[in-house]
DNA sequence: CTTAATTGTAGCTAATGCAGCTACATAAGT
DNA sequence: ACTTATGTAGCTGCATTAGCTACAATTAAG
């Protein structure tokens, strides 16, 4: 194949390559006229309403009002003059909005997928009664735990109690095994342990994917399992070790 | 903040946030009850229409047509029955396909940026006549080169009597120099030179956004500064060098 | 200064798509 | 046999857009 015809450029394949561009562009929310304006626009920098109606194949006048619309869509911009130059926003910019607000659709559509998987309005919390109940949920959810448990109580000697052995175990396969509870109590084994005065309650999370709260005497608590709240406890619990962490590191200075 | 606060999911809180989501869905060319069909999918794993309707708040015969231009935009499946069953299409799959479309438009558009930037249908390649003016445009590219230069030329010396310098500075500057020559030619400084018999035209690119094609006797040339052209001679450049790579490998074993 | 050309806005018509609804046929349940 | 559930078809009204004409204002040319 020789490079002087490849140089040769397809002025159709061009036009194809325009139309395929454009008609992509109406999938976000522009309209025919307004895509073809705006390719237009792009592929010469610069112009006015004038090149672009001849550019894009559309009616002059028509091409006035797809640039107003692409100037309020913040698609284009223009300078005044006679005639008016339009200009193309940068297409990073376009490209980070108009993308980046799908790509947190598709991200927020994956966090809530299977909200109301269950017939009827389902619980999104579980109550829990009674200490034992309690308890042998938390058992559960350690047995479950794959990549990382946190458990927040001032009730740790009564969780170690029952359940030491299981803390050894996940800590056997791996999982990040985080423990805060007030000073002076034994805590079970764990990957970190932090000490904090004053804990009202018993928080815990494992893997983000399920989350528990527990009154400060396991007596009655809320459990879930839905990834989309679990994962808004689990950061809220980032949040609070970050805390302790950074203290930490102030006392060591 | 307590965190039992935080677990009272707020019904009208997600009520907002399904509308923000079926309206960005909009802008992939879904219609308001597609939208709003998609997401009570979404929520919901799987659903009758009727149930959809309930959910999304539309009328349930719309709801039927809604689902119906789902299923042919591939955003969702159906399990004959009555009620037929309505699945999402997994989300992953949709968001490469929609968001990958999107991507593509605008590599597209950053590629053909510019493309008819000067004042009529501007020369996408520019005819230089007479070794002297050939020559002279070739040190400019050399000397304009940042990253990469690729020459492939059977009037190396040619070149090199007029440029031997050039090359060298170049090297200086950390340009990757890449010389394609006949054998039993002398070849100026550069990072790696290939031999190979019978080239018919002289072609150069610079950093993938400048080329340059000239007759073997270097009297005539076309030269294009060209983004869209030149990393597509660029890319057939390359395409070359790996073939000449391949055969010293076989030669070494 | 007058005329012509260019630029830009306004508004109209027709076509199309969609929201929202009614009517009705068919299948399944009672 | 009757009732309910499911699904399809089609209608109306409204909004939007393509495509056009008319015309005013500005600038250029004579």
């Amino acid at each position: 194949m020789n490079l002087f015809d490849v140089l040769k450029l397809d002025i159709e394949s061009l036009e194809s390559e325009y139309r395929k561009l454009s008609s992509v562009l109406e999938k976000i929310g522009l309209s025919e006229y307004e895509s073809r304006a705006f390719v237009a626009i792009i592929v010469k920098n610069q112009a006015s309403a004038d090149e672009v109606a001849e550019l894009a194949g559309m009616p002059r006048t028509s091409a006035y009002k797809a640039l107003q619309s692409l100037m309020e869509k913040q698609f284009v911009t223009s300078v005044q003059g006679r005639p008016t130059i339009f200009y193309p926003v940068p297409l990073e910019q376009i490209r980070n909005r108009e993308l980046g607000g799908l790509e947190e659709a598709f991200n927020k559509l994956e966090a809530v997928k299977g909200l109301l998987s269950e017939k009827g309005m389902p619980q999104l919390v579980y109550t829990i009664s009674g200490k034992r109940g309690v308890l042998s949920k938390l058992g559960e959810m350690l047995d479950a735990s794959k990549t990382r448990f946190i458990i927040s109580t001032p009730a740790i000697q009564e969780v170690r109690s029952e359940h030491g052995h299981r803390f050894k175990e996940a800590m056997g396969r791996g999982v990040e095994v985080i423990i805060i509870t007030e000073p002076m109590l034994k805590v079970p084994q764990c990957t970190r342990s932090y000490r904090k005065k004053d804990l009202l309650a018993t928080d815990v999370i494992c893997d983000g994917q399920s989350a528990m709260i527990a009154a400060p005497d396991l007596s009655l608590c809320g459990f879930s399992d839905n990834p989309f709240i679990s994962a808004h406890l689990d950061n809220f619990m980032r949040m609070v070790i970050e805390r302790l962490d950074a203290a930490q590191e102030r006392a060591r200075v």
